[in-house]
DNA sequence: CATAAGTGGACAGCATCTGTCCGCTTCCTC
DNA sequence: GAGGAAGCGGACAGATGCTGTCCACTTATG
């Protein structure tokens, strides 16, 4: 995702090293698994470590935490937004409907920690992509209930928000030998509660 | 909850202080409280600060951790067991499921903390406590099937592990202006997606 | 090969948590 | 009341872990 490969050295400077580059990819795929298992507050040290890499290089890519965790959200609205695209060309307004669904709720759950904190942060360009990924979703609902596909009790925000539900299942008692599964099991019963009789 | 009143002084040694009971029981809801926001990992500082007593009585209260969030677990057991009967009492299957299933949801969601690495903990006496919810869940449950009411094609395991979906509403996009909403929300549809016919 | 870009990780400074200890307060008994 | 034990609060030391910097070293490039 997002390989900022650069333009061809101008001049006579230098072009961006390729082990720089691959440093890069390495830090902000480190930082995708380090948010989704840690949360928002994982150390770059964590962040580090799992990469491979020196503290130092964590700190010189990203010398603020904010512009760390931008990247890793666009990271994760650019593939949602492919996913989006591939849901709107679905013939089957249900089946692009349902596939959304699943990817957004999935993303959702294995990023539980992201949640409120970035709503404001993450500068205009991240703002601009949620913005295109909420309008992709609208359409993609609304799409499903014009087909009569899709329940036309709940607003298109209400089903949005629904894709939050499988984020932790964490229970009280104790019983989940299966993360996978527990997804699975709440995304079809949601969907069969979502869908027209 | 869980208010031990000690027996009549034996002896000539002294009944338990009512300033000491009184602490016990803000300590308790103080830490039910702490995990509930801030997860298993609250420092004793925190819900000591939270219970307006000092770190020493919270430490002379629970010297181990595991003792304290075991009391903590117990607790809310204890509260869910009670709902559970209820829902058995209920005539109408159905709603007595649907009163114990929103019970359980909306407790898993204010404990989410409160998950796994507690599944061993907390002794014999949580164990039992556990067992009795556990059992009592699968009655309620399955008397809703015998009915005909509650969907047969899941187990009454994976009816129960739906409890813990709607746990966290966080969401990769920018949406929670109402957690309780959302849970209001998702259980309502799970509920419709549960329900036969 | 020369050189600059890039790297790793030691390190100082800081924040926070754990667990203890002891002077003081509160409650109970007589 | 008065005496004494039980309980309390919170300062404090020690441990841990995180942030952010800095520089000797490595590596890609021309």
């Amino acid at each position: 995702m997002n390989t900022e490969r650069s333009a061809a050295p101008q001049g006579t400077a230098m072009a961006v090293r390729v082990d720089a580059q691959r440093n890069a990819a390495r830090v902000l795929a480190a930082a995708r698994r380090a948010v989704a298992s840690a949360g928002l507050d994982v150390s770059y040290h964590e962040i580090a470590r799992e990469a491979g890499v020196g503290v130092g290089t964590v700190y010189r890519r990203y010398p603020e935490r904010d512009q760390l965790m931008a990247a890793v959200l666009s990271d994760i609205l650019t593939e949602l937004i492919d996913t989006a695209h591939q849901a709107l060309d679905c013939d089957d307004a249900w089946e692009g409907f349902s596939l959304l669904f699943t990817s957004l709720a999935l993303r959702t759950a294995q990023n539980a920690g992201l949640s409120g904190s970035l709503d404001q942060h993450g500068g205009p360009a991240v703002a601009e992509q949620r913005h295109e990924l909420l309008d992709l979703t609208r359409r993609v609902i609304e799409r499903a209930q014009d087909q009569g596909r899709l329940r036309r009790d709940l607003a298109w925000q209400e089903v949005l928000r629904l894709t939050g539900a499988p984020a932790v299942q964490g229970c009280v008692l104790g019983l989940e030998p299966d993360p996978a599964h527990g997804h699975h099991l709440v995304l079809t019963v949601l969907l069969d509660g979502l869908q027209t009789g």
